[in-house]
RNA sequence: GGGGCGGUAGCUCAAUUGGUUAGAGUACCGGCUUGUCACGCCGGUGGUUGCGGGUUCGAUUCCCGUCCGCCUCGCCA
């Protein structure tokens, strides 16, 4: 076999004149005719233009160079020269080419279903994509995703080895966690009746270090929960998992601000500046979001206490609801003079998108010259002056309402605010806008199960200034846990843990485990908290998302080299599938398909 | 579990109110072509209209069921 001397993409005008062997794929191939043949060879590193002087060449070289089709694999080598037909702009070694001297047909390729070009490709629906996976991983675009995942691990094992985490694994194999997510189980072959559970996180593993006095722990990690896909979220994920000892909020985020920095600086040469805060109530009073997009405004206000002079009836109806103790509000979003994008059907729409959140519509009116029009204009006249000034309006601005309960009319204004910007375009290009989110509550109250559910997990520590207020005031006590958002997507999420045993128990006692179930189910957690464990945090990056802001995709199958699809099949390889009745006989299993 | 969109040639799509032999581009095959680079020109092959059933003289088209893919709500501590 020809042995390569140099990858195709890396051929430059400073190898003219030397002799080099490529290997790759035929990307295309153009024949000329009985002078000249070319084909593109395409490798990892991109295309290099080679050519087949027909006339000059021996007979067999020109035979085997005419059988050459799309996917081939070849060996070539040939003296570099500087293109006669002028240069390629489009390649990086356009100006250069190879004259064919030796050509080894590596392998023949049938047709393929879809081609590796990114130009055919990005137009070929991803059941195809997917099922031809490897074809399609040909793609440069495909390549450069799979390249820039690649040096985003290692920059982040360079990182945290340099400031003295150890990478260290944890088992796949666990318990199940009756928290959370639903878990994927495997049944326990030498445990008849007994199943392991994949871990959604190696949560309790890493704090068990910590406490087992490993100071500082990485470790890029497979994630799995059982739950339906979406867009950004697959059942199997991999998270950059890290927890530090003798460590306080403080800490953790100058750790992980420093990595993005770094991340940040590597890939892009990008300062990312110093990384303001929010506080969790501020994020959803003003962005109706724990992960607010700040790179434009569109920001929420509360007009509550203004509605409630109205005579709108959807107003007094949300303003007079209660649950969970807490009164129903009317938040309003100015949308500054809109363009004509924002038409009376684009505007009516909002209540059907609305109606996905449970909320009754989306009310809204316009300022005009002389007055609200249109809309709900009669009603929000009366208290014109109060809201020109609550808001800031001028004459053109819309006013979009959402009058509900709390959380409804906060998240469906939320999640209004970011279609908004998406309608009228209005959020800016190559701005990369980090945010922590910090205080969030500890609780929040389930109405439904009469008690307090963990917002984060229940192993996050109330801040230092709250363990005072834990036992008397679940509900305003606020917890050392942070966010890490980017460009309105959270990238990290983590928190300082509780290390005090009797915390541990209070927080269990909370959301109603009792000390039995707390045994049962965390019991080696609250014995290794009794047995001196630091003081310690940690957060956990979701690379897929992080790969996803960095290589520009909104699709997170595009960042995983082998993804699943929304009823978690792999088209590829048709998992899943059945198993040899003898399987189930050793795993002591029945299956029962309805 | 709910809502929405889609499935026609290898691929991307079209097909009028239910009506002749389901078309186009591309890919592929053959021929021509000495500077192309999404090469070009000429010709050709290629179809279980996802699958099953129904209505009809006649179904890609209408109806029912089902499978698959995508988006989304719930869910994702």
């Amino acid at each position: 076999m020809l042995k390569r001397t140099h990858m195709c993409g890396s051929l430059r005008s400073s190898h003219v004149g030397q002799t080099v062997t490529v290997s790759g794929w035929i990307n295309t191939y153009r024949d000329q005719g009985r002078g000249l043949l070319f084909t593109d060879v395409r490798d990892r590193e991109g295309l290099c233009q080679v050519v087949f002087d027909l006339e000059q060449s021996p007979a067999e070289l020109v035979t085997l160079a005419r059988t050459l089709r799309r996917e081939y694999v070849i060996a070539v080598t040939g003296k570099v020269r500087v293109r006669a037909g002028g240069a390629n702009p489009k390649l990086a070694s356009g100006e250069v080419e190879i004259v064919a001297e030796k050509l080894e047909l590596l392998n023949s390729a049938e047709p393929p279903p879809i081609l590796p070009d990114d130009h055919d490709a990005d137009k070929i629906g991803e059941e195809t994509r997917l099922k031809y996976r490897y074809i399609d991983l040909r793609r440069p675009r495909m390549q450069h995703i799979l390249r820039t995942r690649s040096r985003i691990t290692k920059f982040a094992r360079d990182y945290f080895s340099q400031n003295g985490f150890l990478e260290i694994e944890t088992p796949l194999l666990i318990k199940t966690t009756p928290e959370g997510a639903r878990d994927f189980i495997v049944p326990a072959r030498l445990h008849p009746g007994k199943w392991y559970a994949l871990p959604q996180s190696p949560q309790l593993f890493k704090q068990i270090l910590m406490v087992a006095g490993c100071d500082r722990y990485l470790q890029i990690c497979k994630c799995l929960r059982d739950e339906d896909p979406r867009a950004d979220r697959q059942a199997e994920f991999t998270q950059i998992d890290l927890e530090m000892s003798f460590v306080e909020r403080e800490d953790v985020m100058d750790m992980m601000t420093g990595f993005a920095r770094g991340l940040w600086k590597e890939l892009f040469n990008y300062d990312i500046g110093e990384v303001p805060r929010m506080s969790y109530w501020e994020a959803m009073e003003r962005f109706g979001i724990d992960r607010p997009d700040t790179r434009y405004g569109l920001e929420i206000r509360d007009v509550s206490e203004i509605a409630a002079k109205t005579e709108f009836g959807v107003f007094k109806d949300a303003l007079a609801k209660v649950k969970a103790g807490r009164k129903g509000v009317v938040k309003a979003i100015r949308v500054p003079t809109p363009n004509e994008k924002l038409t009376r059907k684009v505007l009516d729409g909002y209540s059907d998108f609305a109606k996905t959140f449970k909320a009754g519509g989306i009310p809204y009116t316009k300022l005009g010259a002389n007055g609200f029009e249109t809309g709900v204009a009669k009603f929000c006249e009366p208290v014109k002056a109060e809201l020109i000034e609550k808001l800031g309006l001028v004459p053109g601005d819309v006013v979009v309402f959402a009058a509900d309960h709390y959380d409804i009319a906060t998240k469906t204004l939320g999640e209004l605010r970011q279609k908004i910007a998406r309608d009228l375009e209005i959020v800016p290009e190559g701005k990369w806008n980090f945010l922590w989110v910090v205080d969030f509550p500890m609780f929040d109250w389930d109405d439904d199960g009469k008690r307090w559910v963990a917002l984060h997990h229940p192993f996050t520590s109330p801040n230092p200034d709250q363990f005072g207020i834990l036992g008397t005031d679940p509900g305003g006590c606020l917890s050392a846990g942070y966010d890490l958002v980017l460009n309105g997507s959270e990238i990290a999420g983590g928190s300082i843990r509780i290390h005090d045993q009797s915390v541990q128990a209070k927080v269990f006692e909370l959301i109603g485990l009792t000390q039995e179930d707390a045994k049962v189910k965390f019991g080696f957690l609250l014995d290794a908290l009794k047995y001196g464990a630091p003081p310690h945090g940690g957060i956990a990056f979701g690379l897929d998302r992080l790969v996803m802001h960095i290589v520009g995709t909104d699709n997170i199958r595009d960042v995983i080299a082998f993804p699943k699809t929304q009823s978690g099949g792999d088209l590829m390889t048709e998992a899943p599938g059945p198993v040899d009745p003898e399987q189930l006989v050793e795993t002591h299993v029945r299956s029962v398909v309805p």
